[in-house]
DNA sequence: CTGTTAGCGCATTCAC
DNA sequence: GTGAATGCGCTAACAG
């Protein structure tokens, strides 16, 4: 409440020096930094962020935009990415776009009236041309918004075959691949792959397409029955965390034995895979590192410290488990 | 880029005309409003909002303080608070404190300093005291920071009555309760009650610690391995859902038979809860609701709208399962 | 070394 | 109806 001026005025000296002195700035005799700092304690002084920010024009504020925060895949993301941006300064505020497209304009907007100095997105229902008119820094996980906007996203082709040779091992003949992810986004190479080097080893494969930005557990326990009954005749199951965990449920409810009689292989390997029994086998992305890495090239830009590549491909790894 | 000082030149009006036509604040003739309209447009100009969150000095930012954003329970705390900001015109910062209470208290810090309108705290590792000290809008799940700090929870005791009954109604005679909350949280009344009920009714209860801050899985697996170990002779137990659902597992791995043979109850029934195999019997708080009150009481607070309530308790019921 | 001054961009007086 | 002036609180450049 009390403002820089009064703490010049209560320690007789002009407001300059006291910014000075309380900002390490510039020269102040130790002596008149010491009755400025008395001063400061005794009327309680803060500095206001908002005359700051208005200076500096800017915020140290970052935006995160995620289609579902209460997905263990985001709020994992969004979790450390806080706690990198924590590190290196910087506040998180976050966007779940729920499907709207409308809020996730709403966040590039706040790019452009200066209420975030830069913003990761991990949702993707707009068009890329809304995001190519954005100057300032933007960071891109999972999808290619064109050549100036960094992407970031884990190695899905890599992810995708792994699972096929999983698939492969077990000796599946009749394999079904739910793709549940929204379109553009180069998390649907790991169906692709997976789907390729299976039919390259004579394995049939089907598919079938969930509403992408769904994310209730309702959604996929439907989904998964939904599935037993058209596929009656299927061992294998490749799908996101969430969805395989759900035709686990169902085909433990249906009395149908995992892993013998169906192997079920999941992305992600999210903390839910672990608590499930068995254990669900999935493909693990390092989203630590995602995290620590969408954080570090965005701030790079921020503050300019450097030139930042356009693509960033991070490794994946298999989680054993005892669902394949 | 552009200032409203560009856009007025480019009209040929004032800057205080600029401002009252595209605010809709006081009189502009209908053909001058045109013209600014169309320099507006044409310069591509957007408040800067920083200079408008100096005047005002306000942000409409809310801070949202938890203890693990990656924990079912906060996830989807969080993400029904920002919906609800979202609603109400306001932006949502997040904060993990993960057990280090020095963010919580930069976190208030940043109150004095007018970067957040408004503080939501879920998270209890600091003192009382320095909530006190605060004089801007704060509201506490969960934990009484004292008669002028809105305490917004679920009915913890009846959550501990409902798990109590369904024990007894099994005839359970050796009963474990797992306390992994926080001291001086009313959570705790849950174990208060159920431990009371029971042991007015002739069963034996025994009880565990775990650290209140540690929330990975890995740690929620050891605990309930080691508690095996040492309570092999237990025939139910009743915890929130992650300390559960890993007893749950350790169970299943060991052979253990649930229900038959153990019963086990959570606290939370979040999403994991319905994943596994037999769904966890649980008591469920309604997030939803509880994210709309702390919402609503603070934006009561920070708009001076109304006089709010300093204890606010939300009901809550059984989710059904088969675990108990 | 320190006080004064001039903005940062906007919103709101208050004369005209 | 409208323009000019004032201030939100702070920082940095500039004299002194």
């Amino acid at each position: 409440m009390a403002s820089i001026r009064e703490v010049a005025q209560e320690a007789g000296v002009g407001v300059g020096t006291v910014s000075r002195a309380l900002n390490g700035s510039g020269y102040v005799s130790p002596e008149t930094k010491k009755k400025i700092e008395k001063a400061a304690k005794k009327l309680n002084y803060t500095p206001n962020e908002l005359a700051r920010n208005l200076y500096h024009n800017r915020t140290g504020i970052v935006g995160v935009v995620v289609p579902d925060l209460d997905h263990p895949f985001f709020s994992a993301l969004v979790k450390h990415i806080e706690m990198e941006l924590y590190e290196q300064g910087y506040k998180t505020m976050i966007c779940n776009t729920v499907g709207i497209s409308r809020r996730e304009q709403e966040y590039l907007d706040m790019l452009e009236r200066n209420m975030v100095d830069g913003i990761i997105t991990a949702s993707h229902g707009l068009e890329v041309e809304e995001y190519q008119k954005q100057t300032k820094p933007i960071v891109s996980i999972d999808r290619d918004l064109g050549a100036r906007i960094p992407l970031i996203g884990c190695d899905h082709e890599k992810g995708g075959e792994l699972a096929a040779r999983l698939m492969l091992a077990a000796r599946r003949k009749k394999v079904l691949a739910i793709l549940g992810i929204a379109p553009k986004v180069i998390a649907n190479d790991r169906y692709t792959a997976f789907m390729k080097m299976l039919k390259e080893n004579g394995v049939t494969v089907k598919q079938e397409v969930m509403e992408w930005n769904i994310f209730n557990w309702e959604a996929y326990y439907k989904f998964a029955e939904e599935t037993f009954r058209s596929h009656p005749d299927i061992d294998g199951i490749f799908s996101g965390d969430l969805a395989a965990l759900a035709c686990l449920n169902v085909a433990q409810r249906r009395g149908i034995r995992v892993p013998e009689e169906l192997s079920i292989i999941g992305f992600d390997a999210m903390a839910p895979s672990s608590m499930v029994y068995p254990q669900l086998t999935a493909v693990r992305q390092n989203v630590e590192l995602l995290a620590e890495v969408s954080v570090n090239t965005l701030l790079d830009l921020v503050e300019q410290r450097k030139n930042v590549p356009h693509r960033l491909i991070l490794d994946v790894e298999m989680q054993p488990g005892g669902t394949a």
